[in-house]
DNA sequence: ACTTATATATGTTTTTAACATATATAAGTT
DNA sequence: AACTTATATATGTTAAAAACATATATAAGT
């Protein structure tokens, strides 16, 4: 027996799930950002625990715009470095209500994984 | 512009999470099982859509024996090649268990995702 | 001059998912 | 007997994503 399973669950192996597009979308949706203010904004809708890895939104920020679901223009008011500050399209808020089906799909598996391993008993450790 | 958003969603880009191994579990907790089961079972569950994949299967039960949380055996009634039988051990249990927190986190965090998103309105198409 | 906070970006490695293929047994078909 | 199909397990290969690490630059505070 290898030991990756000895100490606690193991569940995810660490990792989140892929949910940053759709987050990234919705808090653009809200109001207008720079990729800085998502490292803050992001960890609130529940799918990043720690600190949002700054790799992860830039390259994500990019790819977006690559697609034209968001726009960015630099802005050099302010102190500080240059930020680029993101808005999102209306390609892109049509992209996140598509998410919306995805979500409920996958809300509605975990609901019923739930229920049923709900009824499995603990037993009482020695 | 690259294309990857021109048609449709690309939630997902057509991937599946990742719960296998819990789901795996669970049907395992449920009733021991063969692995070719396990093909026909896991879409019930809801996370694969189609056929699940075979090669994801046999690896993760693989994964589950080298830790303990399954055993199998090789099981030559019946006609037909040789079946391995896999069943659930106490720590597979244990460890199904601890996913229920996972999970739980998972699916209020796309509940809540939910909640906000469905705020949006979709522009009337011309 | 040194440190810290802000801000964006890229490089590298590991893990996972997706897709493809290989192997073998036995039953049914021509 | 040869061929096809269903059953069953397993491995190989590729592509994508996550995780982790590092680089660069501006400006404010000490």
């Amino acid at each position: 027996m290898s030991n990756s399973f000895k100490r606690g669950c193991n569940c995810y192996r660490g990792r989140r799930s892929r949910w940053i597009e759709p987050s990234i979308l919705y808090l653009l949706w809200e109001k207008s950002r720079h990729g800085y203010d998502l490292m803050n904004d992001l960890p609130e809708l529940g799918f990043f625990s720690e600190q949002a890895d700054p790799g992860a939104i830039y390259r994500t920020l990019r790819h977006l715009e690559d697609n034209g679901l968001v726009v960015s223009e630099w802005d050099t008011s302010g102190s500080g470095p240059a930020k680029r500050f993101y808005t999102i399209t209306e390609l892109g808020k049509d992209n996140l209500l598509r998410w919306q089906e995805t979500i409920r799909l996958q809300k509605n598996a975990l609901d019923a994984f739930l229920e049923k391993i709900k009824v499995i008993d603990r037993k009482p450790k020695i």
